[in-house]
DNA sequence: GAATGTGAAGGTTTTCACAGCA
DNA sequence: TGCTGTGAAAACCTTCACATTC
């Protein structure tokens, strides 16, 4: 990444891109996606920022950490965009995920159709209970959690989707760990430890009923709505 | 609200919280319910912040914000500050839950677990099929989408959850606002338009796997792990 | 004329550091 | 001595405003 060789987009070495313009980056594709069935051929920051309720200086920010992919007068290329920000979140491939924990929010996101189309493949999943493991899911057999480590190898998963309740998240995320994947994202509402080479985002589902609940009690002013 | 009679915590008035700090009174508060269990009387606001990996100045200006609820020398007290906190996000008490669309993701927040632990109790389920509607989930018999309105007024709900298509979900919540509902999370995918007095969450999924993609490929090093 | 790309300004959030109290 | 509560400083993020380009 050091020695990258720069193209058309920048290279990203030693700069830090925030958190948020990275969600926001999603929020662009999301947004060209439906621009380009629309039939638009180009598209202006004002017009993409109304689209996320974001402000059109926020999205030429946002775009030049990464490059110059508009024409002054004109806007940006709605399908070239798209295409480009695939590249940076590196959606323009195909992701092999397994997924941990055939509950009932497990078994929900086998059949979430918005990871496939972001390029997200559920191709692998582990349960600990006897009455799962061999039963089929949307064309998948459930793997013994017993044969994490080494099935997780064997079928090259990048990322683990972590469904399980949240008193063996901590154990199963170490194995995880071992396992080698680099990649996890929990929805067990537990603090999990892991190694600082280990990206690991938090699903928290409650958190935002509670930040609802928190605003009504409050008669809280939001300036933003949430990402 | 302008009006609060304060007692032992500071009132809001005019005082903007940030989202952040919110969300960490969550993790706060899930933490405390934690260390109630193990026993603990007392915590320190470096222990507290170990625990979700956040660090101490953090946990007392957070805090701060709304009362002064440790003891200097000593730490917060475990149950009071738990409590103080429920009160504070306003989980001191059961809300009444409308869930809308009972599909993959739907079906399975109806069984989550953890809503019901913070006082979220789903008491009415929407869909528009026909084969759905008059179903039992759970003990809740599905209403039809086409009584939105009035049945939510009679039931006094006070919060929605959307898992519809993105397609719908525009329209449909344009229904739920008609109808007098303040707070919504919205799991689909798409950019809802509400006025600006209703509470908007949203929860996106792909977002997160969208994260972790980009962090791979870009190598990108994270300063913190999402909250 | 229209809209990008970007330094500089402005605003917000986090961290520091220490006075004050048990 | 230990730890809170909090102004001040530092870091970070967003918005402004304008030179630049098509």
């Amino acid at each position: 990444m050091s020695t990258d060789i720069d193209t058309s987009s920048k290279s990203l070495s030693g700069k830090r891109i925030s958190e948020s313009t990275i969600n926001r980056l999603s929020l662009y594709y999301r947004a060209l996606s439906l621009l380009e069935k629309e039939g638009y051929e180009t598209v202006s920051s004002k017009v993409l920022a109304r689209r996320e309720k974001l402000t059109p200086a926020q999205v030429r920010k946002d775009l030049s950490f990464f490059g110059s992919f508009g024409t002054r007068g004109l806007g940006y290329p709605v399908a070239d965009l798209k295409k480009e920000i695939a590249v940076i979140l590196g959606i323009d491939r195909v992701w092999r995920v397994a997924l941990v924990g055939i509950g009932n929010i497990g078994s929900a996101l086998v059949s979430y159709k918005e990871f496939a189309r972001q390029g997200f493949q559920i191709v692998k999943l582990f349960d600990n209970d006897q009455r799962k493991i061999g039963s089929n899911h949307k064309g998948i057999i459930v793997s013994d959690i017993n044969n994490l480590a080494t099935e997780l190898a064997e079928d090259n998963i990048e990322m683990v989707v972590l469904t399980v309740p949240a008193t063996v998240a901590q154990y199963i995320v170490d194995e995880i760990v071992k396992a080698g994947i680099k990649a996890i994202l929990n929805f067990a509402p537990v603090n999990l430890k892991v190694p600082d080479d280990i990206y690991l985002r938090n699903e928290n589902m409650s958190m935002e009923l509670e930040y609802l609940s928190f605003a009504i009690v409050n008669n809280h002013t939001q300036k933003k709505v949430k990402l």
